[in-house]
DNA sequence: CTGAAAGCGCTAACAT
DNA sequence: ATGTTAGCGCTTTCAG
């Protein structure tokens, strides 16, 4: 069967506890002489301690959960962005000898459930509406580490990481209205009081706002974040003749989109309109022409959420407040000066 | 503190082993009257069993390893059509109560100490190469039930899942042929005597055997799966002056990137060369022109996958041998006849 | 149909 | 520097 402690605490004569301590780098409590002894029979016998002993014993398991929205009966809602993301988050916690689990969240309820089922240590709550975040309360989180990717939400017991999006869209936006144009649409999702896609449209409306552009309702446009729906909203546009030169899109699949679909009503992208999109995917390089947009820093954001979270559980430290990470805009080829 | 299967058991007046039995839903062991009742307290208690002791009591974790490459000390090798398997797998697996451990891997040993030490029933081995696959013994995967997904090795401990590559090619290829084409290179990353490139490759050559083209190797090309590598190989092709009016790439991103590389270099796609992609990524549709590529069954991946995975655990079935899925060739507009 | 005993593999808290 | 004791919360096995 399995190597236990037992096993090498006999073959090496001494105590289990001895063998625990070496195993878990207690160098204080043991001698070099026996330490190197035992590691060695570890290392010859292929000991692999057991993690669910362990946590069982330890009441600490040394896992985070990864926890994605799950719509419904659906599949996870993965943003490719966020896949880039937790690829270094892996990385960085299992230097520190953590590990991800991996759980769709269908019902608010269910997050609960998977932090007390497995003991988890801390969490990373990946592309949640505000509103879920703001319904955790202690009872439900107790006092595991939880941090909130890319939420807006003022709840206590999580850590915020984000990007600037305001900022982000108020750059996009100025941009544009420094080539000249004045008449700029917003595309985006539906949004609330408050969330990522608020903090954008806030960003846009306030470049208008510096530019004394007066407010036009019929620019605000509520669209999916798919390309179908991108292309639609395209599509409408060129057909509305609203006067619009320009679209600020929340997301670059969005962005493309629009652009398929302009191009396909006969207007040319960047010369009838501009377009910029948001997150600076891999695909906005890949499109002709290549779209303007603004960069996340996911390196940043991965390293943030990791240091937040060993703080938290290595030194127990206070929450500080939420972390909003810099944006850039990257001008590439979708934008250009409205045509007279 | 926590709420336990004993806090359950005294406040229904019962012993502990007629709540674990209520609660692992073994109906015929205790009668449907207190049976309703326990599950009323249960409730009303929030109680949720430990998954730790339950692995440790019954040896058995309900604890999938989703393990992937990790280079070094770099980052996990994620694709993108790996991510949507992962989504549906997550989603299956936990409607059977089995759920998902994210680990990056990034020597061969580490497959056994991650099996090992969470006590893990499965793993899904993702885009492993074919030698690491054949080197798992018995010795360091135990009994698990293994997925090695994308993979050509006959290792017995494993079920294989994978995509026809072969006929991929083979489709591809034949394509390109009944157009008119006659030197049509194929572009990939290195491949070895088995795996995933290899029946691409020996696909590709079986539709030229078919056409009676005769073999010219310079048409071979070794490149790396990234958009930068294509669209230097497309710079080299239309420099080469290689008689090539057609290509076969291994992969979306590779196809893409040459196709900016021919561009660039004043070649029209497909006016003046053709290419074909291979996965039908989500960017296959967005680029200009859209992408001719193959398209696995990625749906179909990963349900297999998960009765592969239940049959093992539920039933200890024996594995059957690999499961090979059907593909298609999507035709889209960067293939044409070669220009005479 | 229900219960008691034993133990899964480990660690925290005290000894010594 | 090392050992002892007492569980962590659950399931297995065997008895009623």
């Amino acid at each position: 069967m399995r190597v236990t402690l037992k096993d090498i605490a006999e073959e090496a004569g001494v105590s289990l506890m001895t063998v625990s301590n070496v195993v878990n780098g207690k160098k204080a409590r043991v001698s070099e002489a026996t330490r190197e002894r035992i590691l060695r029979i570890v290392r010859q016998r292929g000991y692999v301690p057991s993690a669910s002993a362990r946590s069982l014993a330890a009441r600490s398991s040394r896992l985070i959960g990864l926890l994605v929205p799950a719509e419904g009966d659906g599949n996870l809602t993965i943003s490719p962005h966020t896949v880039e993301v937790v690829g270094t988050l892996e990385r960085e916690l299992r230097r520190h000898d953590y590990h991800l689990m991996l759980r769709g969240i269908a019902e608010t309820a269910e997050i609960n459930e998977a932090l007390r089922s497995w003991n988890l240590d801390g969490a990373v709550l990946l592309g949640f509406q505000d509103k879920v975040i703001d319904r955790l309360t202690s009872r439900t989180v107790g006092n595991v580490a939880i941090v909130a990717m890319d939420s807006y939400s003022e709840n206590p017991l999580t850590l915020g990481v984000r990007s600037d999006d305001y900022t982000g869209a108020l750059l996009a936006t100025r941009h544009l209205v420094a080539l000249g144009h004045r008449r700029i649409a917003f595309a985006g999702p539906a949004f609330a009081a408050t969330g990522v896609v608020r903090q954008r449209f806030e960003g846009y409306r306030e470049a208008l706002r510096e530019a004394a552009i007066p407010w036009d309702e019929t620019l605000q446009n509520t669209v999916e974040t798919t390309h179908g729906s991108g292309r639609e909203f395209g599509r409408r546009l060129a057909a509305e003749h609203s006067g619009a030169t320009a679209i600020v899109a929340t997301a670059d699949i969005l962005a493309i989109g629009a652009m398929e679909g302009l191009t396909e009503s006969g207007l040319a992208v960047p010369g009838d309109v501009s377009v910029v999109g948001f997150d600076d995917t891999e695909i906005a390089r890949y499109v002709t022409p290549k779209l303007t947009t603004v960069a996340q820093d996911l390196p940043a954001k991965a390293s943030v959420t990791v240091r937040l979270l060993l703080d938290h559980l290595l030194r127990a430290e206070t929450p500080e407040k939420a972390t909003t990470l810099d944006v850039t805009l990257i001008e590439r080829s979708t934008t250009a000066p409205p045509t007279a």
